[in-house]
DNA sequence: TTAACGATTGAGCAAATATTCAAATGTATT
DNA sequence: AATACATTTGAATATTTGCTCAATCGTTAA
């Protein structure tokens, strides 16, 4: 018979309490992915660029592609992430498609942002 | 003589005045790329579970790579990019190192994240 | 000095990602 | 019906990225 292979979490403890106790305080898996996924989403150029812009303003795909400088394929595919992710949403009037910030919570975390990057 | 070949923020115009005031009110491309980049670095399973952690306590890398289950050496390169980013700060004691969060604008992010996820 | 060990670092690989390109929708106008 | 046009969609590509592995660094204790 061999000995059993050790899991890894039991390699290297230095302070076994210490990681229990957070471990007991640690949100679900779930919950934290989701919000990794949030941060993930607006964690590129692009996407906070456009946030930016609809923050005083809702728009359309081919205005936020010109403000931009970007085409409008590349602003869809980025604005479809965002709406499937509950980031932006957007409403028809005719040909034209607008798009708004969804809810007051990404603004939120935008001016935290710039604070934390500007130093207070 | 061919005809000037049209830049490509010229092509489809519906809102020119919108864009233009937008554009006026847009932050500055920096401050924007810095934003998106704290968003980014946050925006990870991994480093998201780790930040969480360390709201409850300070704790050294072998004891974070033992509460997720991962190497040291894979803990370590992403508490690295952290602290370069100016999420995390550490101070060393003997061979141990331990890790915290910066300041309290990255808790504050997590909570809004949190809000967000779960409507309010 | 040597050994032990927590932590760091760099190279390399597999997986994820942003943009481009081409084609297809959906709506309004002629 | 047919055209025009804003938008969407899917595939393909170049780039980015997270982890592993191995080697090294920094500190402590024998």
């Amino acid at each position: 018979m061999s000995k059993d292979i050790p899991d890894i979490c039991e390699l290297n403890f230095i302070h076994q309490d210490t990681v229990n106790i957070v471990r007991g305080k640690m949100p679900p898996e779930k919950p934290i992915c989701d919000v990794a996924e949030l941060f993930r989403i607006i964690g590129d150029t692009t996407r906070s660029k456009i946030i930016c812009a609809l923050r005083f303003s809702e728009m359309c795909v081919c205005d936020i592609a010109a403000l931009l400088n970007m085409t409008s394929s590349a602003i869809s595919h980025q604005l479809h992430m965002m709406k499937v992710a509950g980031i932006v949403i957007s409403r028809r009037n005719g040909k034209i498609v607008y798009y708004r910030l969804a809810d007051e919570h990404i603004e939120q975390l935008f001016n935290i942002a710039f604070e934390h990057i500007t130093g207070e």
